[in-house]
RNA sequence: GGAGAGGUGGCCGAGUGGUCGAAGGCACCAGAUUGCUAAUCUGGCGUACUGGGUAACCGGUACCGAGGGUUCGAAUCCCUCCCUCUCCGCCA
């Protein structure tokens, strides 16, 4: 969310800001003209309570005539005050609505951009490898001849989008998981933690989930609960509504979880495969910052993603997101592609954010320098550390041989009980 | 799911219709003081919105789990919901 001061003092400033992430200006005026509307209630219903409160003190001292007198007067103002707070309400209602529907402005050096045609790759490491004596299978071939993907028995229970994962596949995943924690908490700095899958509706704002999209979330209609489409929601909601001290900054939390998310704004795309499904696994990382500190914690982040690849010795690149491809709560962003030789395609494993305060506004989520010292929001950051079948994809393309066998990663041995091998 | 108890400021805890943004204590901050490593004294110490001021700051309003209601006036009375704890049942 933007902060509504901001938008009051320099408009410009935030229309301009919001032009190159396709937001048009008549967006803003609305939001300016109903927090004047809203301004101007507050302060004619505060003198009104204001009266109340004064004249109702005097009354409780008077004298048993003197209150039968004017206690109809009194409650007329009460009526008055009554239906201003209805109002009032309302039009705090719409602000809000307004605020919470506006995306994040974005940082001065994005580049600017209408899609992801203007993205820009800003980096690579590795080089793809060549096939002379035979062509990479794609990962569901792969998969399926070595038994440890089963599409059609996940097709069976769930329908389209879901698969087992088997055996030394089952294992594989498990053993990316324990590997990129390990890293994770004792290499780079981040608290491991298991947090809730499922959060309500407060949660999913905070993040700015909602309310744009919450068609794209499985939730509980009976009780208020989303199931979570990544561990950014609850762990950038951890500390929501409190105010920590600054010297608690920066906080790095990390956790292995399930994802759930309804695709449908991709039906039909990347149906083939594990690239994308209704459920999936990701180790996560988000990041609590000092205002000052977010652009450089960005650039960790992504460091910290990139080590993975870099580690399995896959080749990736990093892209800058341009101001059109830069969702919705993002103030910066780079993606991590690794390469997949068997689909051929370069795999979108993270995707790295400094969300600014636009996240920490909704979740309340803010710190306080000293003894005294006004409570300021903070930063959040989220990034993959990584997306789980994606990397699962890229290990088993990049690490097929020519008999069909998946050549384990040297760092995984120790994950896998020191398999070398993953065959039929 | 049933029965009971309870939700007050960073924490503990008083407060059953007006003088309560809320006693008292702890913690914390500032100052004073003592030559003994900490004690004592004094003052300060919530958040949000909002009016005025360049600002330091001054003023108004709201907030005692949430939302409604009664009343001239609600932390206090009534209703609904949420959460926590204890016991029972049920399921793991």
């Amino acid at each position: 969310m933007l902060d509504i001061k901001l938008i009051r003092d320099q408009p410009e400033l935030v229309r301009a800001g919001l032009a190159k992430v396709g937001v048009e200006a008549a967006e803003v005026e609305r939001v300016l003209d109903s927090d004047a509307r809203r301004r101007k209630l507050q302060f004619e219903l505060d003198e009104l309570r204001a009266r109340r409160a004064r004249d109702s003190k005097e009354l409780g001292k008077a004298s048993l005539e003197e209150r039968d007198a004017k206690r109809a007067e009194m409650r007329a103002l009460g009526d008055r005050i009554t239906s201003g707070e209805r109002e009032l309400a309302e039009l705090e209602g719409e602000c809000e609505r307004m605020l919470l529907e506006l995306p994040n402005l974005p940082r001065p050096h994005v580049p600017i951009g209408k899609s992801d045609a203007d993205n820009k790759i800003v980096r690579g490491e590795g080089t793809p490898r060549e096939y002379s004596s035979f062509k990479p299978l794609p990962h569901w071939e792969l998969g399926e001849k070595l038994g440890i993907i089963d599409f059609d028995r996940g097709v069976k229970l769930s329908g389209t989008r879901f698969h087992f994962l088997v055996g030394a596949g089952a294992r594989l995943e498990r053993a990316l998981i324990a590997w990129m924690l390990d890293i994770k908490t004792l290499e780079q700095g981040y608290l491991e933690v298991a947090p809730p899958l499922m959060v309500n509706t407060a949660a999913v704002i905070g993040s700015a989930h909602l309310p744009k999209f919450a068609d794209t979330m499985y939730r509980d209609f009976e009780e208020d609960f989303y199931f979570i489409p990544t561990a950014e929601v609850p762990l950038t909601n951890m500390y929501a509504r409190e105010i920590l001290d600054a010297d608690r900054l920066p906080i790095y939390l990390t956790a292995y979880t399930p994802c759930f998310r309804r695709e449908k704004m991709s039906a039909g795309r990347d149906v083939r495969g594990i690239k994308r499904g209704h459920q999936f696994d990701k180790v996560e990382m988000v990041k609590l910052v000092h205002p000052e500190k977010s652009d450089e914690e960005l650039e960790k982040l992504v460091e910290n993603a990139c080590e993975i690849c870099r580690r399995l010795e896959i080749p990736f690149r990093v892209i800058q997101m341009c101001t059109g491809d830069l969702g919705f709560a993002a103030a910066s962003k780079y993606d991590v592609e690794m390469w997949a030789p068997g689909c051929g395609e370069w795999l979108e494993v993270s995707s790295c954010s400094n969300c600014w305060d636009f996240q920490a506004r909704r979740a309340q989520l803010r710190f306080r320098t000293g003894k005294g010292a006004k409570p300021e929001f903070v930063h959040t950051l989220n990034g993959s550390g990584l997306g789980l079948p994606r990397t699962l994809i890229a290990v088993l393309e990049n690490y097929q041989n020519e008999d069909g066998s998946i050549t384990v990663p040297p760092v995984l041995r120790p994950y896998m009980g020191g398999a070398e091998r993953i065959t039929k």
